[in-house]
DNA sequence: ATATTATCTCTACAATTGTCGACATTAAAG
DNA sequence: CTTTAATGTCGACAATTGTAGAGATAATAT
């Protein structure tokens, strides 16, 4: 089905996100990220890293020293797609309503995004006449 | 944080994702639905049950026979919050309007969905009006 | 030049997950 | 009643995941 589909844990993900983040980032540098929403070795944090290089999801971009740097080898949006989708169905079974209605009752909205969500579907609204 | 804090696998919310849909169902009815699917034997799907059971998430609602029902003992909302929480943070950065952005744009939404959203909408921006 | 520190590499390990077979046992069919 | 089929119980196993220590080595500070 999906050519691209390298699959990456919660903690891979974690990193990867970081990565995309700031383009690049060493291993010390995600390390210290981490660190601070929880606390996990060094070590730990440079097996997800080394993982995620196995994986090619991160290639070396760049060495500073004995520091080197990783970067994403694969786009934010190439993976949403798939992961929202499978997510969709395996929590909503493939509703999509059902999570929308979900965001909206459950996620903390303030009147600013509401407009920005008005906007969306104003656009979406447009692509569907137009077609 | 979040006390009833149980993790469950893909396959895991697969089959309980089942049980929500009929509220309660036997490994056997399981099995079948999920040989829809793909292949898997028996006996796989119900270790699986039998996990759900041990971590708490179904219990044994009924017998018929030798057969066990069994029945989910969280709501699907209960579950859906926190994990579109952390799946937003997940893949998201936790920003969900990115999420937003991302399903209008990506998923396939009729002027049907589109209405509903509307709905969900307005809806919305009364309760903020009104507090 | 040497000691200290930062970073990397390698190895390890327990828990979880997907997967299933073997065997036991009850229910159903003959 | 036997034979057969359907279910359930147990135990197993490899792969993945989160976690980290030990040791090597290069950079930096003294």
């Amino acid at each position: 089905m999906n050519q691209s589909s390298i699959k990456l844990s919660d903690f891979e993900m974690e990193v990867i996100q970081l990565l995309w983040q700031r383009g690049q980032a060493s291993a010390p540098e995600l390390h210290k990220a981490i660190l601070n929403e929880r606390k996990v070795t060094y070590s730990t944090v440079k097996t997800i890293i080394d993982r995620l290089e196995e994986k090619g999801a991160i290639e070396r971009s760049a060495q500073q020293g004995r520091t080197i740097f990783y970067q994403p080898l694969l786009a934010q949006s190439q993976f949403s797609k798939p992961l929202v989708k499978s997510f969709i169905k395996r929590v909503f079974g493939g509703k999509s309503r059902s999570l929308f209605s979900h965001l909206l009752q459950e996620e903390p909205l303030n009147s600013d995004d509401i407009a920005y969500l008005e906007n969306l579907i104003a656009q979406k609204k447009k692509q569907l006449k137009d077609k």
